[in-house]
DNA sequence: CATTAGGTGTACTGATCGGTAAACCCTGTC
DNA sequence: GACAGGGTTTACCGATCAGTACACCTAATG
């Protein structure tokens, strides 16, 4: 019952695509780097686009369960955790080994939108944008779905210029916005 | 002296390196739907990196024109430019053959920012950023480049949501954040 | 001991990749 | 009328692509 290799093969697949790109990584190298054979992964997924799916999977989860526990770390106040997303972002910048967004990387590549791996992709945002809304709404903001699609765009344009921009700290320029938008949504004035 | 053989060569990759990604576009593609031949195409360019990277330019040429001059026929107040960007952003999204941003793509498929590609498409984000700056000086407000820095991260998240997102109208939303921030930073209070 | 499940290595398929070679075909200009 | 530049077609190169076939190994279970 324990699928540890098809685990660990995900994991390790994560970071290849992660570091390497979906199309730019072929399966030999895949193979090169995992030390499992193609055999064995082929038994485990039926193409490769099977795999970059399972890794994308993989990657919502911890990407999702680190960033809203960060959160969750930094502050107990759900109003000053959509405010304290942005530190954790600026953390996760200037990890030696941030190579941006997976999604928008897995998106650019399979730009149709019917493809599996574009659904993963546009799903984990939809996903991200849920998760603020009902953060919004816990903290008894006003029209919190507005304000959570706000902060999704500041987070969505401060990973971008993370990745794209020279320098800055694109984080921190997104979090003065957000507590001003924060502020403003305060119903106590 | 005519070039024009090149100029059509670099328009049609554009559009379909656009249209289709970068790596996902082989060169008997671009042959079969441009009808240039591929010993034509070597003539002008060494390598493919070096036609996309022409492409990149031309692009860079063609967007930044379009969108500061959309700005421009919208209003010829710079201080109410900034905020038309986002009418600008919201046509443009809705056009149909919109299928996000190149240079992003082009960032996802050349994540090495030594590589010539990915050179271009961050100097694609500081040039718009650079123009957003100097537009913002241009009108008097407070602390210029720091709203053009968190306009910049508005206009990269709603071309992101623009893309990955689930409908709504992240143009229109990032200009209602525009429209607070251009207002607080209007010296007259 | 026999079976079976999950893994391995090696070798291979046909297709496609980026890029090249060579012969030819116009159309202008000296 | 010779020549040259820019274009064409066709065929080809070696490398790599995703995916498969097959024989073998090993450890747990009956």
């Amino acid at each position: 019952m324990r699928q540890t290799k098809r685990d660990e093969l995900v994991e390790k697949a994560t970071a290849i695509f992660y570091r390497n790109g979906f199309q730019a990584t072929g399966m030999d190298r895949l193979v090169a780097e995992t030390g499992i054979s193609k055999t064995s992964i082929y038994k485990h997924f039926e193409t490769k686009d099977d795999l970059i799916v399972a890794t994308l999977k993989s990657r919502d989860a911890f990407l999702r369960g680190w960033l809203f526990g960060r959160m969750a770390e930094l502050t107990s106040s759900p109003r000053e955790q959509l405010i304290a997303m942005f530190d954790a972002l600026h953390e996760w910048f200037n990890e030696p080994d941030f190579h941006g967004c997976m999604f928008a990387k897995a998106s650019s590549e399979y730009q149709d939108p019917e493809h599996p791996i574009n659904r993963e992709a546009t799903d984990h945002v939809a996903r991200i944008s849920a998760q603020l809304a009902e953060i919004a709404e816990k903290a008894g903001l006003n029209h919190p779905s507005e304000l959570a699609r706000q902060l999704a765009l500041l987070k969505e344009g401060a990973v971008v210029l993370a990745t794209m921009g020279r320098g800055g700290s694109p984080a921190l320029d997104a979090k003065a916005v957000a507590t001003k938008l924060v502020e403003e949504a305060d119903p106590d004035k």
